[in-house]
DNA sequence: CCTTGATCTCAACCTGACTTGAGCTTTCAT
DNA sequence: ATGAAAGCTCAAGTCAGGTTGAGATCAAGG
């Protein structure tokens, strides 16, 4: 432990690609702590840097910030995480990965079979059988994004 | 063609699963268009489903509405599209879809590289060798969502 | 005809994820 | 000891992608 265990918002930020001001919003939003100087700014510790790191990666899955910081609170408190906890933690992110992909080749399948055949939007196709449940849910809440029941990803 | 060939908005909001407003928002950026009655309802195509159906299935493979709008322009004017129309349009976002697998792939590949192991962050992990491009772009703008180069499901 | 449900327009509001700006303070290398 | 660079707070702004509400009109069955 020498001095540089501790670093300003500009390295962190510089580490990790993030802006300085997202740095500080995901503080906000509890996402990541800062320590204090004397003189009030911020001070992050070095293992911070992974815990942006993994902010990100998570974001890229999808996740939002309020599910971010549900999974990073699982990490343990008032002690450095190491290496067998963020494996416990990125096992969930595989699983959501595995499951995006699934996703994926089905919908990629599921275009091949009813765009190019022009069946799209007809109840026979996978992919927009949905109209029933569409139907029945009301025109009401869009459940484009949020919820994905019978959703077109989740379909097939 | 009989009658039922122009539908309202809430049919056509039915049979899609979005919502009417989302309809007309649809309409307002230019991604469908309208045919009026006399007193002022819109009229759409049944071919308009497929258009929705499109929307949403761009969406979920994260196309923004402009980016959307940009692919449906390329679709006939004037003239409802084929079979062949949708094939070469859903051409582009099949490879989206094989481009998408594989960063998720690679992401999840790292994830249990360099997470598991405790080396994110660190010059030789993968999926953090950004750093260093990282530092040079400045904390300026953010490259998280947008900017891509650089980015974590693009490495490795 | 008349009523009722569907539509219309327009402006305002909403959430998520940040950014920007103003005005002021702290750090730290020289 | 000092001045530039970096940081601070707080309020407000931005952008995408819609939703909501008010007040008025249209369409269609009985």
């Amino acid at each position: 432990m020498h001095r540089t265990d501790l670093i300003a918002i500009g390295e962190l930020a510089a580490r990790t690609g993030v802006a300085v001001s997202a740095i500080r919003f995901y503080e906000a939003k509890g996402l990541i702590e800062a320590l204090r100087t004397g003189g009030g700014q911020r001070r992050f510790l070095r293992a911070d840097i992974r815990r942006v790191s993994f902010i990100l990666i998570a974001q890229q899955l999808g996740l939002s910030l309020e599910e971010i910081a549900a999974e990073l609170a699982r990490l343990p408190a008032g002690r450095t995480p190491n290496g067998a906890d963020w494996t416990r933690i990125s096992t969930g992110l595989s699983a959501r990965i595995d499951a995006q992909i699934a996703a994926l080749q089905r919908t990629r399948e599921l275009l091949g079979n009813c765009i190019g055949c022009g069946c799209l939007s007809l109840k026979k196709c996978g992919l927009y059988n949905r109209d029933d449940k569409a139907a029945q849910r009301g025109a009401g809440p869009r459940y484009v994004l949020g919820d994905r029941s019978g959703q077109i990803a989740e379909v097939g």
